[in-house]
DNA sequence: CAGTTCACGATTGTTAACAATCTTTGTCAA
DNA sequence: TTGACAAAGATTGTTAACAATCGTGAACTG
C-alpha cells in the first residue's frame, strides 16, 4: 500500500466536491448510512430540488451517481428509489465482506506500522462518545464507518472504495432485516480488533473480525420488513 | 455465493442497458480494455455526439458514469480525458488485487461445484482462438476479462464489480507502462489456474495466481510512456 | 525577438421550455 | 360495490438556446 488517503470527503469517492452534486450525494449517502432513509423511499426530483435549492440538472446528476454506486435505483419514467436489497443480495454482500475483510485485517496486523492507526483510535473514541450520549443515528453510522476506515487506513483508494460500497449496502440490509438492538455493532468488538492489529497478531485479528461479521449476519431476520418514508425535507434538511 | 450472474451486459454494471448511455459506456469501456484508447486521450462531447449519433445529454451522462468508475477523469470546464494512472495508483491496484484474488481462487478451488466453470472454460477457448488468429486487441481484452470472469463465475455481483474495476484499471496501467510483449497475460497461466481450481487444489490455485499477478506487475517499466490519440471516430466507430 | 494582452472561436455548463410517460381521480356501467 | 375507462395532473425525459469558461493566435509593446 502507499500514500495516505485524503481524509476529507468520505462520501463522494473520487470526484471531489463537484460542488452541487457532491453535496447532494454526500447528504443522501449519510442519511442512508444512518438508516434515516429507508429502502424503497422515493426521491423525487422536485422534492430534492427545493430541499437542496439547486436546479434539476444537479439533482439528476446526483441521482445518476448514487445509482451507479447502488445506493438508489432508477426506474425508467418512474423516478428514483432508495435501494432495497433482498435476501440473495444480502448473502452476496456478506460473502464479499468475508472474502475481503479477513485478509485485510490480517495484512494490517502483519505490518501495522505502514498504517494510519490514529484514524482508527480516534474513530473508536467517537464511537464510545456517541454511545455514552445515546445518539442513535450517530452510533449506527459510526458503527459502519469503522469498517470503512479500516480500509481507508491502508491508504489504498481501491480497497477503500470497495469497502465503502459494501458497508453502505450492509447498512441498508441491517436497517431492513435487523432487529432494533443489533442495529449497531456490539460495543467492544471494534476495539478488540484494533487491539489485535496493534499487537501484531494476524490470526487473532482475523478470527475476531470473522466472528464479528458472523455476529452481525446472524442477527438478521430475513422475514421482517419496514415501511418507506416520505418526509424528505426533514430527513435531509439541516446540518 | 448464490445466484448466477446475468451474463449479458458486462460493461454497464448494474444499470442495465439504459439504452443510449449504456451503449456509449460499453463502447468506451471496451476500447479502454483493448488499449485502443490511450490514457490522456480527450473525449470531447461534440465528437462523441456525432460518433454515436445521440444528443449531448446522453453523452454527458455517459461521461459522468465513466468518471464514477474511474475510467475517465472530468476536468471542470476542460472536458473529459481517459484516466492516466501514475505509479502510486498502479501499486495500489496490484496491492488490491493481491488482497482479493488469492482468497477468491482459493475459495473457488475449495468448492468448484458452486461455480459456473463453463464460463471460464469457454473463455479460455476464446483466448486460444484469438491467439491463434493473432488478433492483438482481442487478445488483450480477453486476457483481462479472464480475471473478471473469474469473479463473475462466483455469481456474486459485488465481487464481480470490484474485480471489473481493478481489471479495467490494470488494462490502463499495462497500456501505459508495459512493454509490447507482455501486453497480454502469458499463454497458459490462465488455464493452469483454472485447472488447479477444477482439481480442488486451493493452495496450488492461489500460488499460481499470485505468481501470475507478480509476473504481470514485474513486466512493467514505470519510466516509459505513450502518447494520447485523437481519432475517436475510427476507434469507437464500428461493431 | 521575447513576452504580454486582448479578442475571437471553441468547448463546456446551465437553464427553461417542451414532449412523453406515468399516476391518480372521477365517472359510468355492470 | 366493483371494475373498467378516460381525462387531468404530476413527474420524468429530451431538446435547444443561452451563459460562462478556456485555449489559441494575432497584435502590440518593451
Amino acid at each position: 500500500m502507499s500514500s495516505k488517503l485524503k481524509e476529507s470527503t468520505i462520501a463522494s469517492s473520487n470526484l471531489k466536491s463537484r460542488s452541487d452534486e457532491g453535496i447532494i450525494v454526500e447528504r443522501i449517502y449519510k442519511a442512508v448510512m444512518e438508516q434515516r432513509l429507508a429502502p424503497k423511499t422515493k426521491l423525487s426530483e422536485a422534492r430534492l430540488c427545493e430541499t437542496f435549492g439547486v436546479g434539476r440538472m444537479h439533482v439528476r446528476r446526483a441521482l445518476l451517481l448514487l445509482a451507479s454506486q447502488g445506493i438508489i435505483e432508477l426506474q425508467s419514467n418512474r423516478g428514483a428509489y432508495v435501494a432495497c436489497p433482498d435476501e440473495s443480495e444480502a448473502n452476496d454482500v456478506f460473502a464479499a465482506r468475508m472474502l475481503i475483510e479477513p485478509p485485510l485485517v490480517r495484512q494490517m496486523a502483519q505490518s501495522p506500522d505502514d498504517i494510519d492507526l490514529t484514524l482508527l483510535t480516534d474513530h473508536i473514541a467517537l464511537e464510545d462518545a456517541a454511545r455514552k450520549m445515546n445518539e442513535r443515528t450517530e452510533i449506527i453510522r459510526l458503527s459502519g464507518e469503522f469498517h470503512t476506515k479500516l480500509a481507508q487506513s491502508t491508504g489504498n483508494k481501491f480497497v477503500f472504495r470497495m469497502m465503502r460500497e459494501l458497508v453502505t449496502r450492509t447498512s441498508l440490509i441491517v436497517g431492513l432485516f435487523g432487529s432494533s438492538e443489533n442495529a449497531s455493532c456490539p460495543d467492544d468488538e471494534h476495539s478488540n480488533i484494533l487491539e489485535a492489529i496493534r499487537l501484531r497478531n494476524p490470526e487473532l485479528a482475523e478470527k475476531l473480525l470473522i466472528s464479528h461479521l458472523n455476529h452481525i449476519q446472524s442477527g438478521l431476520d430475513m422475514t421482517s420488513r419496514q415501511a418507506p418514508q416520505d418526509d424528505l425535507a426533514a430527513i435531509l434538511g439541516s446540518e
